[in-house]
DNA sequence: CTCCGTTTTTAGCGTGGTCTAAAAAAGGTA
DNA sequence: TACCTTTTTTAGACCACGCTAAAAACGGAG
């Protein structure tokens, strides 16, 4: 039976592979903040529900009804989400806690409801795809770290590698939001920072951290204009 | 610390008091569908926390900290079945269950902010009043079970005694909804029964028990002309 | 006051999940 | 290959919360 500490394992591990490709007990215990011996407990239970394949000292994969789990799992936190910042007015540093516990609660019909009523969005406040109905990843887009870029372009904030509460906060200062459109200006070589122009015409400093955690488009040009 | 089940066992017991004024054992059986060595149980560790007085064999009294938390977890859970209701149009049998879970979530900000979004509404789907952020009740209101009403009574259903899913879809069925204005056309004495006359003129008959069950606003003459 | 049915408590166990400490396995380096 | 560090598992404890069965207390009727 599906509980809270299961669902966010399944979560955990769906996202661990998504990023780095295999999975192993000390990520999770990085990823849920715990121990390796509840780890290696909770793969038991995990794989006796048939969501987990796992052998001894092995790397861990879902099964397709684990990933089923996960996914639906993955898509409510990123609707409540949604539905925080966008009828709540919180802002998207203050949203993840909660929504760590609202992914647990309600069935597909309410998500579909909650997803119908925020109108279908395709991702989440911070800049994350959120998984269709049916468990498909939305994620066609082409990003990259705004460490990447170079000067000239102009770049469009999309998304973010970390979204910590810890990094989204120092986004926050910096006045930095999901959509904010900016022009490189200038790159630093030795330290990796850039200069970069608002759109009201300022003009800052953004360290090579920052820039990094930062997921950007390049505007093309008829993207511009409008 | 508060748990979900601590959360519920104090919102029971506060429901308990203002339903019947004492708080046994039993009742606590009865409304948490539970045994009564649980209950023992969690007494002790409710008591322990400062959120009850309870000495054993004698009634149960929630204490001023005991009273606050199980008000803003009935806040948390009426706020939540009208979003059910007025946001992803659940009707109102189907969101007691989802409330069971949602009333666990978030804290007085994302409380009062959710009561903003709603237009801070005084009463929940079941015409239940819908403490306010400072634990007040609303409910100055004069309501009559409709089995109490007299042939001529032009009557608005502002609330039920149950809100048993099973009451509910019955309503349901009969196409009864909070806010439906009826008028008794007749009443028979042997059964309880009454015939009501709809806003579209169609006529039914109405069982004692349902009649019982409903709550109702006798209309005043001026506010029979809006 | 004594009985007896009801209510409540106690005793003991089960489940799900966490943890620490120690043992075992893995895997890279000399 | 042998060693050493890291990772993982095992062993054993603890906590929250449910349950059953039995004991104890309560409270009304005779
Ligand atoms: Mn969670
Ligand atoms: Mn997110
Ligand atoms: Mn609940
Ligand atoms: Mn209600």
């Amino acid at each position: 039976m599906q509980t809270i500490s299961r669902e966010d394992y399944l979560k955990a591990i769906l996202k661990i592979e998504e990023e780095s490709g295999s999975v192993s007990n000390q990520a999770l215990v990085e990823k849920l903040n715990t121990r390796p011996a509840s780890v290696t407990n909770m793969l038991r239970t995990l794989s006796d529900a048939g969501w987990v394949q796992h052998e001894a000292y092995k790397a861990v994969h879902l099964t397709a009804s684990g990933k089923s789990i996960a996914l639906s799992t993955l898509r409510r936190h990123r609707l409540w989400e949604v539905f925080l910042v966008e009828k709540l007015d919180f802002s998207w540093d203050e949203v993840h806690q909660w929504a760590e516990d609202l992914e647990h609660v309600g069935d597909e019909e309410l998500t579909n409801r909650l997803d119908a009523f925020l109108g279908h969005p395709a991702f989440d406040p911070h800049g994350d795809p959120i998984p269709t109905a049916q468990g498909q990843w939305s994620d066609g887009r082409n990003l990259l770290p705004a460490s990447l870029t170079v000067v000239g372009d102009r770049i469009q904030l999309k998304g973010v590698v970390d979204s910590g509460e810890e990094f989204l906060q120092h986004l926050n200062s910096l006045d930095i939001k999901l959509g904010l459109i900016l022009e490189v200006l200038q790159a630093l070589d030795f330290d990796g920072s850039k200069t970069v122009k608002w759109p009201d015409g300022r003009e800052t400093s953004l360290s090579k951290q920052t820039l990094q955690n930062m997921l950007v488009e390049r505007l093309e040009f008829q993207e511009r204009e409008q």
